[in-house]
DNA sequence: CTCCAGGAGTGTA
DNA sequence: TACACTCATGGA
């Protein structure tokens, strides 16, 4: 029997627990910071709002940009992230979460996109993660990993691709974006591609 | 010291 | 459509 990539995925590193927050809101705000940079790195930032009790559409809309660009320091690129999810919070300020949540999957993304600093990916773990919706999720290390198998395309080929491969379910959608970045950081860096799954499954996928 | 992290926006050809 | 450039801190 051939294993699937995702069986693979599985058997090596197990059931992972993916984007632990204690609101919806803490999700978004977590995906743009974590735009380009560390995971640790964003949670010390996400501790600082909490810890400052900005970390909802109500307070963090009303704090001075100048204040929350100290708070994003370490997440880097902070001049715009600190403007971005000011936006954000203002526009679920003025738009209740629950009912922009009800929107149309299609609707809501394309919603999401409209937001400054919003774009693809972002979109896709806010819909993913924060709304419920299963729209998988294309980053970097999807990207490499597609390569290595010799599949070319864009964002929507290759989400495409994995949507139309997959059930569409929930669960499946996260766990195999987390499982793929898992797999990314430990193996596709510095050449350690040759020890991995995926280099294993070259001309069966 | 160098390199780069779970991107996005803007400008140019 | 296809790149190049910019944004920025912190850890290996």
């Amino acid at each position: 029997m051939i294993k699937t990539l995702y069986q693979m995925l599985v058997e090596e590193f197990g059931r992972l627990k993916w984007w632990p927050a204690d609101t919806d809101f803490e999700v978004i705000v977590g995906a743009v910071l974590t735009q380009q940079t560390r995971w640790d790195n964003v949670e010390k930032v996400i501790a600082r709002l909490k810890g400052a009790g900005l970390m909802s559409p109500e307070a963090m809309s009303n704090v001075p940009v100048a204040e929350l660009e100290m708070i994003v320091k370490p997440a880097g690129f902070y001049r715009q992230k600190a403007r971005r999810i000011r936006h954000i919070a203002e526009y679920f300020g003025r738009n209740p979460m629950e009912e922009v949540f009800m929107l149309p999957d299609k609707v809501l993304r394309s919603e999401m996109l409209k937001l400054p600093g919003i774009g693809n990916e972002t979109a896709d773990c806010i819909l993913l993660y924060a709304a419920g919706k299963p729209s998988f999720v294309i980053d970097a290390y999807t990207r490499r990993m597609c390569r290595c198998l010799g599949i070319e395309g864009d964002y929507h080929e290759l989400q495409e691709m994995f949507e139309a491969a997959l059930p569409r379910d929930l669960y499946v959608y996260r766990q195999y974006h987390a499982l793929i970045v898992e797999h990314g950081k430990r193996y596709c860096l510095k050449k350690k591609c040759e020890s991995c799954v995926v280099s294993k499954l070259k001309g069966i996928f």
